[in-house]
DNA sequence: AGATGCGGGTTAT
DNA sequence: ATAACCCGCATCT
């Protein structure tokens, strides 16, 4: 479990660039797409550097040498991923030093966690070591209730109540990670970026103090926000995490800062800005996009490329300005379906010109991302300029249509769509051969070049090292520099693995060759966390086998499926049902 | 008791 | 249709 590689989140762009808002708006960060899109673009020959590319969605994820996995970061904030090894007991258990607690996403492949926020004083009272209230709330919902009101612990409030701050880091809503268990490896992806402080460790004597475990007597012993310092009681400690509430304080700022002022975004680093790419309701002050109310129903979200676009790219398409840039229809247009990660898998397409003129045949009421603010990243669009009013609202008929998979017009990534799902058991044979067919996903993906703008600037992008007072709130981390995904040629090959091929669910499938005893290789029995051994390995396994040759085959056709379900996908029953992978 | 995960169900958009 | 939540249950520490 030596971890060759480390990282930290700073080294983390990321792909979550489809969020739809609480109110029925989207927050699009193409650029992220476009970014992604050049990495599935990208042959066999392209750098190490693509190979880190994966999203937790995506129908095959990379394979991870034993020796490339992350250390484990327990404080994983913004968009990152990490890779754990399969062995690594903390990721196994899922472990954040956020309290994040199960979210059921009705996806028993990828395990979903919303963070609570924390525990904070409604008085925001400050306690002797001038740290502020900051606990951890319980993640059980009784205990948590329970939890609320209590009388606040320190000595020097008066009537404050423990309350909870909830988290909105994430488009208004909670951060939440994901986990995913494939071959060898857990991945791990979180998504946004927590507006909130690190809360207390349970056993705090702060925490002790507000819930019982130790006398209020105790309450002059309040050490802050320090792990470990339980019970210290020393001048150190409450030094200690009075400098580390405050630093997280001052990240906090930072990352609205980030958010909003950012004159300079050439300061940053794209992935160190994308990292606060977080998405509000539009009323929150982390969002950083701007939204296209819509009079009917929902107001459109429309995340400026985010400002990881803006820090590079500063195009005279961008927005900025404060005018609303026309939105054209550049030579290369990405669509993206915004649904949420997990349930309704993001699907890129690099739409044909016709595609891109096409109009939205859905609900008016979806988002688009703006063309103008892809074409941003088209060479020959590039200006100068950063504005950080941005008003990139474009209209709807100018807007890059978020289509369907049915529409797509050229081989494209594509993730796994859920709403695609079907329990093929007792209705579909698209499986040819002996294979149990049980669940397929509609993963058609694409290999298709794209501009060599994108690649010149992956470089920027995804390896860049990015330095700044956010590293302040990976104190957990800070000696594992920005490594970037420097460590590779252990990742997959995405084009390769995505060449062409349909996803789909290997859990219940027979595989062939090697597959098989990888398989065997994975612990899948008794442990609680074994349960997210990700179905799709053996598939993944044969990919990543196939990849190795030279040629990728052409794919087979994608299954076409029907989701039946209301909206859930038992793939552990599908399993079971064909006893080849236990639960 | 609480953490954790599962999964049926509801609600809002 | 989608995703956030709520809830009860089971298991484990």
């Amino acid at each position: 479990m030596t971890p060759k590689r480390q990282v930290t989140d700073d080294d983390e762009d990321d792909d979550d660039d489809v969020l739809p808002c609480a109110t029925g708006c989207v927050c699009v960060c193409a650029s992220v797409w476009i970014l992604r899109l050049n990495l599935w673009a990208r042959d066999s020959s392209m750098t190490h550097k693509t190979k880190r590319d994966w999203d937790i969605n995506d129908a095959i994820v990379p394979q991870v040498g034993d020796l490339e996995f992350d250390e484990f970061n327990e404080w994983s904030d913004g968009h990152v991923r990490h890779i754990y090894s399969l062995h690594n007991e903390e990721a196994k258990k899922h472990i954040s030093g956020w309290a994040m607690r199960n979210t059921n996403n009705h996806n028993v492949n990828i395990l979903k966690k919303s963070c609570l926020g924390v525990l904070i004083c409604s008085q925001h009272c400050t306690m002797p070591s001038g740290a502020k209230i900051n606990l951890r709330p319980a993640i059980c919902d009784k205990a948590r209730r329970k939890q609320e009101g209590r009388a606040c612990p320190n000595k020097n409030c008066r009537g404050g109540r423990l309350e909870i701050k909830p988290c909105r880091g994430h488009c208004g809503y909670p951060v939440t990670h994901f986990w995913r268990h494939s071959g060898n490896a857990i991945f791990f992806q979180a998504k946004g970026v927590h507006d909130h402080l690190r809360p207390d460790p349970k056993n705090s004597s702060v925490s002790k103090r507000a819930f019982g475990r130790v006398s209020l007597t105790g309450k002059s012993t309040a050490t802050g926000n320090v792990r470990g310092s339980a019970g210290s009681g020393t001048k150190k400690s409450v030094i200690a995490g009075l400098v580390k509430q405050v630093k997280q304080q001052q990240n906090l700022m930072g990352k609205s800062l980030k958010r909003t002022t950012s004159s300079n975004p050439l300061n940053h680093s794209a992935l160190e800005i994308y990292q606060f790419n977080a998405c509000g309701k539009c009323t929150y002050s982390h969002c950083t996009c701007s939204y296209l109310e819509d009079t009917t129903r929902n107001h459109h979200h429309h995340h400026q490329l985010g400002q990881t676009s803006n820090s590079y790219v500063t195009a005279n398409s961008w927005p900025g300005e404060s005018t609303v840039i026309p939105c054209e229809t550049p030579a290369n247009v990405f669509t993206v379906n915004h649904q949420h990660i997990t349930y309704n898998y993001p699907i890129y397409h690099h739409a044909t010109p016709t595609a891109a003129t096409a109009a939205p045949s859905k609900s008016p009421s979806l988002p688009y991302a703006c063309i103008s603010e892809l074409s941003a990243y088209q060479p020959g669009l590039r200006g100068g300029g950063y504005n950080n009013a941005i008003t990139n609202q474009c209209h709807t008929n100018s807007v890059i249509s978020y289509e369907s998979s049915s529409q797509l017009a050229t081989p494209e990534p594509e993730f796994i769509n859920y709403s695609q799902i079907k329990h093929l058991s007792h209705e579909t044979q698209s499986c040819k051969s002996e294979l149990p067919p049980t669940i397929k996903y509609n993963a058609t993906v694409e290999t298709q070049p794209v501009s060599s703008y994108m690649e010149d600037n992956y470089d920027y992008y995804y390896n860049r090292e990015s330095k700044s007072d956010y590293d302040l709130h990976q104190q957990f981390n800070s000696a594992n520099n920005t490594s970037l995904p420097s460590s590779t040629g252990h990742y997959y090959e995405s084009a390769n693995g995505y060449n062409g091929v349909s996803y789909f669910d290997t859990g219940t499938t027979a595989s062939p060759g090697h597959s098989q005893s990888v398989q065997t290789q994975l612990d899948h029995g008794g442990g609680s966390y074994g349960s997210y051994y990700d179905h799709y390995a053996n598939y993944e396994q044969q990919m990543a086998a196939a990849s190795s040759f030279a040629s990728p085959a052409p794919p087979p056709p994608p299954p076409t499926l029907t989701y039946h379900h209301h909206h859930h996908h038992h793939l552990h029953q599908a399993t079971a049902a064909t006893s080849s992978v236990t639960q």
